[in-house]
DNA sequence: CTGAAAGCGCTTACAG
DNA sequence: CTGAAAGCGCTTACAG
């Protein structure tokens, strides 16, 4: 376009509205309304009037506006732990997708475990005005969000349920996954198996330990109170937690581990461990994680799909925004061992 | 509070605004703009009948219209290549947390490595008027930009420089981190280096691939073009070039690898041909990962801080925003060799 | 200490 | 085919 000119003066701060772009090519605000939105109605001379002062200008429709006219932001909030975390890396995603695929904008932030900030931010994104909200928990009690869910906030919860309200939730089956796991590792001949997990308040952490208890019991193994530590998942607690099970008056020759981030650390205790000779103890982790089959021995994991945990409770949010009047759900994915090696590690045979 | 009431008429749809609390508390509206905003000029009594009816109603302020008046919308744009990729977690964790230090939501998405994507995603950020948009560009022409930026957009690229305009740009020493991995290798023993890379477009593969090329030629060594592959980062393209390398007529003994993506497929195709037998071959790769340390061999890395990437560059939009008149800068931070093993493979003698 | 009016930049509902 | 007026829910700039 040779004849076309940058604009005479570039103003800073203060960008130009439909009406700088009504006045400029002598129509009213509303013709260029339609021009931006392409609506019909406009004879092909004057959208082509209407489209150079656009471009003349440098214009660019504030969405921000629309928005507040319109009623809907065209945003999905989504509140997880930690943004850093690779588990929630293909959720974010899966929910970018889904939102996406709904003409929506994602805008998402860090719990970091600490449920006042899981607080202000979920409020943060109702004062915004998110079409929907998505939570990952971390909190236990979510009451605070029951005035914005009545005010018609479509909110699902992923990975654990809500505390203290009734809402929709996706998540995984963590008891029978971990019941599968510490099973797979009775089969395997071990009975003194240890069982590492996050915190107590952590929904996820003590359906697991359901699990791994069921499992024990099922196959009549006491499940000494010893071989089981609920708490921080940091790599101090955990490595602290493996040591003290490995090294007690009553031994476990396996280990299964509560999430990624313990079975990361389980498999630095456990590699170091043998590499200073001690014998090989199994271990199964809940969550897959990358490189977990180039590890040596291969890691045994109960993996679920975090993927399709964002997938399904983000379709779940656009079923509720396009009005469908659902009762709270609680949908459950399953989960599958992948048996890698470590998992099949069989115990020592008993000296002395 | 047991005189507190719930709404009597939770209205669905729409949520009650500044005006009704005004209504109930029988108020003007600035009163209760005063009140939300915890501006002085209130009597203590008026403030909690306003308090009172604010609780009533289940009002919360809406953001999207404050938003509007003011200006700012307290919201930086991310566009990255892939949320679910690893690599950019911690980016992006460290982008959320400068943007919360300074009061600003984060809305983030992926460009899928397509730049119609990225495109479409950036421009979309600006239509909602962040503040700021930190861009880790996919295509090579951000022309799309420079109406935005001569607007007044604040944008800071990462990663790699913008393509075809003057911008910002916060990335890795790419050519330095590359020339000192391969040299590393070379200070090992080897001669025949292969480098595998991502997209001749991608700004950080031509650059490391320059950077392989300097050490080789630094140290008075062919670089055979056989022994260059820049192509697609999926698993099947990278295995069939290492393959391809490992057994042609001039078979290479050491693999650098050209970013994390790639190093993982190498690793597991090293890994599968040491199982059968076939002598080790050394491997350096850029950029660190979880669990590198923990294979055999453990995995000698050329690591960038992309924390430290994504905190620059948004304190750097920052800056900006304050109103600093700073001239686009290309910041560069260094990298790290990281020894763990894989790179201190010496080559097998020569024999026949 | 309090509030009515104007305005942020759009869309909606009408009217010509 | 086109446009003036009203309004989305706040804040700003004033006036009392």
């Amino acid at each position: 376009m040779p004849h076309s000119r940058r604009s005479p003066e570039p103003r800073y701060g203060r960008r130009p509205t439909m009406k700088d772009v009504a006045a400029r090519a002598g129509v009213g605000l509303k013709t260029v309304s339609r021009v931006v939105n392409d609506e019909p109605g406009v004879t092909p001379d004057t959208e082509k009037r209407v489209q150079d002062a656009i471009e003349e200008l440098g214009f660019r429709r504030n969405d921000s506006a629309r928005v507040l006219r319109k009623g809907r932001t065209a945003t999905v909030g989504l509140v997880l732990e930690d943004l850093a975390d690779p588990f929630y890396g293909p959720l974010n995603r899966a929910v970018e997708e889904v939102a996406r695929a709904n003409g929506a904008l994602l805008i998402n932030g860090s719990s970091a475990e600490d449920p006042d900030r899981e607080r202000e931010l979920a409020l943060a994104l109702c004062a915004r005005r998110v079409d929907g909200l998505i939570v990952i928990p971390s909190g236990d009690d979510h009451r605070y969000l029951e005035p914005e869910i009545l005010a018609g906030m479509a909110t699902v919860f992923v990975d654990r349920p809500a505390g203290r309200i009734d809402a929709d939730v996706v998540l995984s089956d963590s008891f029978g996954g971990a019941r599968a796991g510490v099973a797979h590792l009775i089969a395997h001949g071990h009975r003194r198996i240890g069982f590492i997990g996050d915190h107590r308040r952590i929904h996820t952490a003590t359906e697991r330990l359901r699990g791994y208890r069921a499992a024990m019991a099922g196959a009549g193994l006491a499940a000494d109170g010893a071989w089981e530590s609920l708490g921080s998942t940091s790599p101090e607690r955990v490595a602290a937690a493996v040591t003290a099970m490995l090294t007690g008056p009553d031994p476990v020759t396996a280990v299964f581990a509560g999430n990624n981030r313990v079975t990361v650390t389980v498999v630095r205790v456990l590699a170091a461990a043998a590499a200073s000779g001690a014998r090989t103890v199994a271990l199964v982790g809940f969550d897959d994680f990358e490189l977990a089959d180039l590890l040596s021995p291969a890691v045994t994991v109960v993996a679920q799909d975090p993927a399709a945990l964002g997938r399904v409770a983000t379709e779940r949010l656009f079923q509720r925004l396009s009005g469908a009047d659902l009762p709270p759900a609680r949908i459950e994915l399953p989960t599958r061992l992948i048996a890698r090696g470590s998992g099949e590690i069989r115990p020592a045979p008993v000296t002395g």
